[in-house]
DNA sequence: AATGAATGAGCGTTCATTCAT
DNA sequence: GATGAATGAACGCTCATTCAT
């Protein structure tokens, strides 16, 4: 009565913990950080606003655990693509699609993260960015690392190497800004082809210099 | 009272406007736009807080401004670097140096402009950033054609050129971002040479596909 | 299951009830009543606060029993000092001496009383006030009733030997007072000295009148 | 335009002040600290809530700005009585009967002064009570002077001159008490009278130690 | 045009109380 | 009887906006 109990309960919790997160997410697609209010996420969760405070801090503490669920996945994300093998093109082409199919489903948090500070002092916002820069500096680091055992790229100075993960990041991030105002998404395929194509140029060329 | 007059009134209330965005501008530095208060943009622009009404339609106004003069400004200043002539190295060179510098004088408008949507609606959100994208757009198309009447890179089809100048906004967007950070900036100059040759042999080397 | 259990029943239940009251006082002696919360009287009592409800009807139950059991404690203590015997001297200095005790013992009781009504509306307010005046009122009466039976004070009017014993009880208030404060208790005792001095002096002397 | 303007200015303000703290008065006469509401407050200023911002820092400001004015007056009216000569027992009599004048005014104030800490964490809590044990004290110690000019009086040694204006100190917040509470006031002239009469008896007895 | 006092809607958070288990 | 998660009413405070002077 009391493992199995206890356990029922735990997981209900969690459940709980998640589908307040959920509501969150939805609310927080809608609206900004300020416009969003904790009634309307309780309305969402279907639960009365107290609730709320059972399972998480504050409502800076829903909105950071957002975004760290979602960095998270991200990452997870980019992880799995880059051990995936394969060719370099073909890494970059996974890399660059599964990011994007990454932020058509979560839309919303990628603009919680690109707007995230804005409602905050300038001490947690930095720490927010810095947390999402970080995932972008780890993964340039992965890609990076990934480039040293390919042979199309072992060639290259470890310089360059993360150099050029970090235009793939980059390149990625452009195209997520892109997709999210929603424009133009047709010849999207296209771009990343071209995209990919001036990468692999730019690290298996002859050196010019 | 009559031309003169009313030019200098003229010239003294457009005076007034800047002075109001300037002392927004030094607010919304240190401020979140909702931190930043209407009271202490009066106290900082030395005018009473209704006077502000006189010459912009609510806090909003001033804040989509300040933005506004800010991407005017960013824009002029990568129109004048493209135009500047000189090698394909060179171009890219200024390019890189000549936005961080901007970013270095208006770090805030950067830190505005990320996170411009954070406190509005989805759909002023989106307009803020489609401007946004726009220059980045504008700029990009400008130093494609530039990319067009050099030498180095005439060859190149159109959507190459397009691609190759998105990377490089994209490359300088990933640096404001490390930037505002205030982090290892140690090594930057030695990352935009890298840059630049990546981006260089990108576009000059000969196909391998 | 009769009735030797059921008094166990009993004596368990009013051994609970005398638990929550303890670890209300603990509580309530480091917060104000509005400061103390259920949650924190439960975790103190260790139990869930829920079962509080099971022994008293609400926080206002809690915290005037508190109060009336403070009040019992105090008043019997009086009586137990009025009824020593001795002279009128020692009556006098025992009154003021044990008074003093029970207030280092529970000085949060006493600021309760003293602050009973901050958070109650007017009426419940005067109940708790007139429960405490007349715990003073009856031990005045029986100071009086002591006095009366003294030879040192029998030749006064009944009156006088009221107001004297009224007197009594005005000092002993002021110096809970004061050593609520804790401030300058270092010449308590002799402070105490004087003030039973002259009380006696009051009490004792020719009529002047 | 601007001397007399601003003058005007001036008293207004102190005049919406006043108001302001009149209508406190009114409500925290009624209720508690925490039962009083800033809107009740501003709704009997006939103000919009806001505006009570305007005037003081939050709702401790007013409550506190309450006590400080309540207690000032009694003092001043502590040292009038003090200072309008006559003989012991008129002087007695006299502050008797105008400190229950005041409470009679200002009942309200005294049970906020009676219960200021009950909502205040113990810091401020003390630092109310002290602010009023403080005033007694003073009081007292004026008192005391008084004693020592007066021919009936002044061959006492100090410390009992001190002891005895506490005892008249004590005696009156006594009969505060009692009249807070509204009962049997009828022969509260008597007991005044009495209380006089045991106190100056105290006092200018022979000494019997 | 400039002022700044007045406004009042709006929101995050607390916590006594309830009730299903 | 005991539990503690859920509830939701309640309130202090902020600040963009208005408007009388």
């Amino acid at each position: 009565m009391n493992k199995s109990t206890s356990k029922r309960k735990e997981r209900e919790k969690e459940a709980r913990r998640e589908a307040i997160l959920n509501a969150a997410a939805r609310v927080f697609s809608r609206k900004s950080y300020h416009e969003a209010t904790l009634d309307e996420i309780a309305a969402e969760a279907e639960l009365a606003k107290g609730t709320l405070y059972n399972y998480y801090k504050d409502k800076q503490d829903i909105f950071f655990s957002l975004i760290d669920q979602g960095l998270r996945k991200s990452q997870q994300n980019f992880e799995t693509m880059i051990s995936m093998g394969g060719g370099l093109e073909d890494l970059l082409t996974r890399c660059f699609a599964s990011s994007l199919e990454i932020v058509k489903d979560h839309k919303y948090l990628y603009r919680l993260m690109l707007t995230a500070g804005a409602h905050l002092n300038e001490k947690v916002q930095v720490e927010v960015m810095e947390n999402w820069h970080n995932q972008s500096v780890l993964g340039a680091e992965k890609l990076s690392k990934a480039f040293a055992s390919m042979p199309e790229t072992s060639h290259l100075a470890p310089i360059e190497r993360l150099i050029g993960a970090n235009l793939v990041f980059s390149a990625i991030h452009s195209l997520h800004h892109r997709q999210m105002l929603e424009r133009d998404t047709g010849n999207l395929q296209e771009d990343i082809k071209n995209y990919v194509r001036l990468i692999v140029r730019a690290l298996t060329s002859e050196k010019t210099t």
